[in-house]
RNA sequence: AGCGGGGUGGGGUAGUCAGGAAAUCCCGACGGGCUCAUAACCCGUAGAUCCAUGGUUCGAAUCCAUGCCCCGCUACCA
């Protein structure tokens, strides 16, 4: 049973994209198949509305405004812009795409939070926040850097983002160190407010046993739930935001304001368009969020909460898709390794369609996804050229040429059949939100209809059997409607094309999955077909590699630039240089290292009873047999470390150039001499 | 160390939540066919100890336990 139409409105939202940054690749994984779904919504006669829009509050637009010299709402209109822009060259077709900086949004969130204090849900508290002295001012959030008080590794101010991951209350961070400035901030005692989120403890546990959408949100967020739930500090020390009710000189934290956009969107879309969005968020409707794994916890936690305590309906769905990897690094700017929708991949000619068809269908929405030139091409040229590209465009072409109308007869019935079965299937699919088996299972069709075109063989029949001759075509000119509609949803631009080749009349869009089951109108007249996909040449992939390629390449040469600099400036004390144990010893074993390039593993006699096990970067400037019984200076107080499963109790110490140039006493000294 | 994601024929993937006869699909290899079509398409063949060990079961890729290995985070990335 299919959970679709429903007579409950539903609203489809995506995560807010951030303003503070271009739109990559990694951003459409989540986009991408929302705008699907929500179009293969409107095909299984489901009304929706899909609404998103730019999240522009919170410390690091302030930050990165702050850097580029320009205010913050400056900052924000330009990515604001660009969003709404690449969103729609790609067919993404949000009914609205607002700001969380409208004033609809602002007023929503200020009924939002008065209605929370009304209920008791919100009370001040003293704590103590980081203060910057030399700033002078407030370190909210990411301004402030410093120890996790759990794990004790390097973490943000909100978020142990190094180590255990855990979300950090404002106030909790160890030895807080200002991030403008760099110095060290010290603390100080402010009244904020807090959110009674361990209230909801009972609540959230039922929530998320009903709530719909994948697994893997709701997995993550029942272990959060079931361990501790605390209090949320929802106010900061900012001018940037949504002001907190009757307190000039605090904001709500943009966990609050941001979300509520899903409200004020859908406010501002229903008031232009006549609609009343409080049905959808006051009344018994569907609500689903289309979101990346990383931002679960909200919207499975604080979020639910939110609405709970201030009387909203709540999320019907959350959708978690999986992150984008490049050549299995996971994107980061910083290093490289990203690629932009524009800069990277429209600004080359590519079509939009041909991303939508490649990120939808290469793995399961929930896993990650490793970005590759060369399989993109490989399906682009494989599955729409050569499968569905060949199939509309051999049996157009077929037709037009023979008959130029459409032929008279009947579709068989195992045609039929078998589109009725693909719909079934394909709805199914979307239903539990695994868009790569609705694909697969449409492209299917499309091998069954070039295996029907094949083997009746029409172009003998056309001599011999018109007649048979013609209804195979009309078979396979059904088959190539109901595709064109299947595919519509992950490929409309293209298929919009295709629709007007079948000489079919409207806006296929609008069309439903059960158009397809309808038969075409007999002499109908067939407009001359053109080539929908073509194939992409292995020198365009060859060329966006090297692009990729060069860009992490830059990347890294920068980080090295950084990493390697600051030892040569930094002066260290003798006290420091003493801390280092560097002794002569002598080698009296290597090895290569199985799989390794670069290491060898060596026992270096140090004089201690037992030789120590080293392993070395030299294998490729030297041979095992080479260096046995050669006296080498080690760093024998490094820490253990493994390397290719092997481990290693120091460092041999090289000269750094085109390879190692290993260092060696004068003369011979006795083994375990310390250097100093 | 922590957290997260993985290990399925040569490469890439599905299937794992709800355990069942022959493990999906795309590429690649090999052989054949067709010539309407974008050197496209169709048919067939070979190729998998489903990371390992132990357990539960009539039955395990799938559930449980232990272990091994790979990858990512480490300056604001959906």
């Amino acid at each position: 049973m299919s959970n679709f139409p429903s007579e409950k409105p539903v609203l489809v939202t995506c995560g807010l994209p951030y303003a503070n940054g271009k739109c990559h690749i990694g951003h459409l994984r989540t986009y991408i198949p929302a705008d699907i779904f929500v179009r293969s919504l409107h095909k299984q006669g489901q009304d929706a509305t899909f609404v998103c829009g730019s999240d522009t509050h919170g410390t690091p637009i302030v930050v990165s405004a702050e850097q580029a010299g320009s205010t913050p709402e400056q900052f924000i209109e330009q990515y604001h812009h660009h969003f709404d822009e690449v969103f729609k060259n790609l067919g993404i077709k949000f009914d609205f795409f607002g700001s969380t900086n409208d004033p609809v949004n602002h007023n929503r969130t200020n009924e939002i939070v008065n209605k929370l204090i009304e209920n008791n849900y919100v009370y001040p508290k003293k704590i103590d926040l980081a203060y910057c002295p030399h700033c002078e001012r407030s370190l909210p959030d990411r301004y402030v850097e410093g120890i996790c008080p759990y794990c004790e590794s390097q973490a943000r101010g909100d978020e142990c983002d190094q180590g255990c991951g855990r979300h950090l209350e404002p106030g909790e961070i160890l030895k807080p160190i200002c991030k403008v400035c760099g110095s060290n901030a010290e603390y100080r005692k402010q009244e904020h407010f807090f959110f009674r989120l361990s209230s909801f403890k009972d609540f959230l546990m039922e929530h998320l046993d009903t709530l719909g959408g994948t697994a893997n949100s709701r997995n993550y967020a029942r272990e959060w739930v079931q361990n501790e739930l605390r209090d949320w500090c929802i106010t900061r020390n900012l001018e940037w935001g949504v002001r907190f009710p009757g307190h000039e000189d605090l904001v709500v934290y943009v966990w609050v304001d941001a979300p509520i956009g899903y409200i004020s969107f859908t406010e501002e879309y229903c008031n232009n368009a006549g609609l009343d969005w409080q049905q959808i968020w006051q009344g018994d409707s569907r609500i689903i969020h289309f979101i990346g794994l990383d931002i679960a916890y909200h919207h499975c936690i604080f979020w639910p909460a939110m609405l709970k305590g201030a009387g909203y309906s709540l999320p019907w769905a959350v959708i978690a898709s999986g992150m984008v990897k490049i050549e299995d690094k996971t994107f980061s700017k910083s290093r490289g390794y990203v690629v932009w929708v524009n800069d990277d991949y429209l600004d080359h000619g590519f079509h939009p369609d041909l991303l939508r068809y490649y990120l939808a269908s290469y793995t399961s929405h929930t896993k990650e996804l490793n970005f590759s030139w060369t399989v993109f091409q490989e399906k682009v040229n494989n599955e729409l050229v050569g499968s569905l590209g060949n199939f509309l465009h051999r049996t157009l072409h077929f037709a037009n040429k023979n008959f130029g109308r459409v032929p008279e007869g009947q579709v068989s019935p195992d045609v039929l059949a078998e589109i009725r079965e693909t719909i079934q299937n394909v709805t199914e699919a979307m239903d539990e939100y695994e868009f790569k088996k609705a694909i697969d299972t449409i492209m299917s069709l499309s091998a069954y209809g070039n295996t029907h075109f094949q083997s009746n063989e029409p172009w003998h029949m056309i001599k011999q059997d018109p007649d048979a001759c013609k209804r195979v075509v009309k078979d396979c000119l059904q088959i190539a409607k109901a595709l064109v509609l299947l595919c519509e949803p992950v490929i409309p631009a293209k298929m919009k094309e295709a629709w007007e080749q079948l000489g079919l009349e409207g806006d296929v869009s609008k069309m439903t999955y059960n158009e397809a089951l309808v038969e075409l109108e007999s002499g109908r007249a067939l407009p001359k077909p053109a080539i929908l996909f073509n194939k992409i040449d292995d020198k365009k992939i060859e060329e966006m590699e090297k692009i990729m390629n060069k860009r992490v390449a830059e990347a890294k040469a920068k980080e090295e630039k950084t990493t390697s600099a600051p030892p040569q400036v930094q002066e260290i004390t003798f006290e420091d240089f003493k801390t280092m144990d560097i002794r002569i010893g002598t080698v009296v074993l290597a090895e290569n290292i199985k799989d390794s390039d670069k290491l060898l593993k060596l026992q270096v006699d140090i004089g201690e009873p037992e030789p120590r096990q080293v392993v070395a970067g030299i294998a490729q400037t030297h041979e095992p047999g080479e260096i046995v019984d050669r006296q080498v200076v080690v760093v024998a107080n490094m820490k253990p470390a493994k390397l290719f499963g092997v481990e290693s109790n120091g460092m041999i110490m090289a000269a750094d150039e085109d390879g190692a140039v290993l260092l060696q006493p004068e003369k011979q000294v006795e083994n375990g001499t310390s250097v100093r």
